[in-house]
DNA sequence: CATGCAAGTGAACACTGTTTACAATATGTG
DNA sequence: CACATATTGTAAACAGTGTTCACTTGCATG
């Protein structure tokens, strides 16, 4: 037979879930490999039949992971017109509501992504910023956006998003900013700060068309 | 005699010091409480006399570390125009050179800040927002700056910067983006990005206001 | 059946942060 | 000065880590 009917459906997969259930479970201690064996009905040694290493163990959890993601932006992506910063504005939350939901994970999407210096086009996440230059691309093209390098708006855009995540799933804003300390706090930062992102911190020359600032 | 004349110029900060110059000498291998020990002269137990933890003291060096960063800001800001988004610029050329400088330093003011969800006030880092908020409001009662929420202002600049910072510092720009690959390649891309930030994505409405853009 | 290979075991190794019992050294006090 | 008392250091141990290695399994195939 192929395929055992259901009881050890294969240990290398089994091992990745359940390392991600471990990381993702105790905020505190950390996921040794002893652990992780244990959880997985296994002897410690064992595990290094199917990775090289703790880190590569890590690592392939991250392009689990990242993989998850991928597929949440894609498909968050059909259900927004081409052309209009609400796509991008979409990819963004989901971005974010996968940072709020899985913080070790999004953490371990950086981190600890291996090597220094690894080249950009190798990390995990680098298939989400392509489809965030891709949307873009779209909306200078249609003119919703000023002409510009599609690639440096959305590395623009991306270490925006990045930095605020990053800053949000470390520290506890309730004091500095009570209006962001709730649950849905990291989506309205970037609510709030979305007109910067659109017209620019300098004031519109001309007032008429000048747009609802950011008020309270 | 209340001080030593140069020999053992009190052990504390002498560990402190120490235990920097090893995090930003080696990469690869982890610093150890006996690699600090021996490095300092010392046993590894003998430590235990200066600091509770690792951890603590690890995180003297973060708050050390932060106190250069921070003087470092402040005197930047005495060589500029008050009301002038070059002094905010200058801010980020200063964050991005202590970043390029001091990479390690600057991965530990995040990552190993101590307990998970500690209030943003007591960031390392926390002063240097406050100094950006501090010039961002500047900005705005002259009229450089449209009107807005100066701290939100100083959040959406400071997230921004971060996210570049730390994925610069991880990743290996030269592929993607050749024309930042080289060595001053961080502060290149904020420069070029300045517009983003000024004008916003969106088309200016008065053509004959346009600046020039982002183009090669 | 025999062979060979993948998967798992259990004990070890070298290493980590940390603690503990103990010695030395400085410091103030009668 | 002599004595008591912290302070600072040492040496060795402890528990826990990632990892390796000789050794058993179990199973598919020649």
């Amino acid at each position: 037979m192929t395929a055992a009917l259901d009881a050890r459906p294969d240990t290398r997969t089994r091992l990745i879930k359940v390392t991600r259930q471990l990381l993702a479970r105790s905020e505190t201690e950390p996921v040794t490999m002893r652990l992780v064996a244990r959880a997985s009905g296994i002897t410690p040694g064992a595990i290094y039949r199917h990775f090289k290493s703790r880190d590569e163990l890590i690592e392939q959890v991250v392009v689990d992971t990242a993989a998850r993601l991928q597929a949440d932006l894609w498909q968050a992506l059909a259900k927004f017109p081409v052309a209009s910063y609400e796509r991008i504005a979409e990819l963004g939350r989901i971005y974010v509501d996968f940072a709020r939901k899985h913080p070790s994970d999004y953490a371990m999407l950086f981190g600890h992504g291996g090597d220094p210096k690894r080249k950009l086009r190798t990390a995990p996440f680098w298939k989400s910023i392509e489809a965030l230059e891709h949307c873009v691309r779209d909306c200078i093209e249609a003119g919703v956006f000023a002409p510009a390098d599609a690639k440096l708006v959305a590395l623009f855009l991306w270490g925006r998003l990045h930095g605020l995540i990053t800053l949000y799933l470390q520290f506890n804003f309730s004091d500095e900013f009570p209006e962001f300390g709730a649950a849905g706090g990291l989506g309205a930062i970037f609510e709030a700060t979305r007109g910067f992102v659109l017209d620019g911190l300098r004031p519109r020359s001309n007032p008429a068309r000048q747009r609802k600032r950011a008020h309270s």
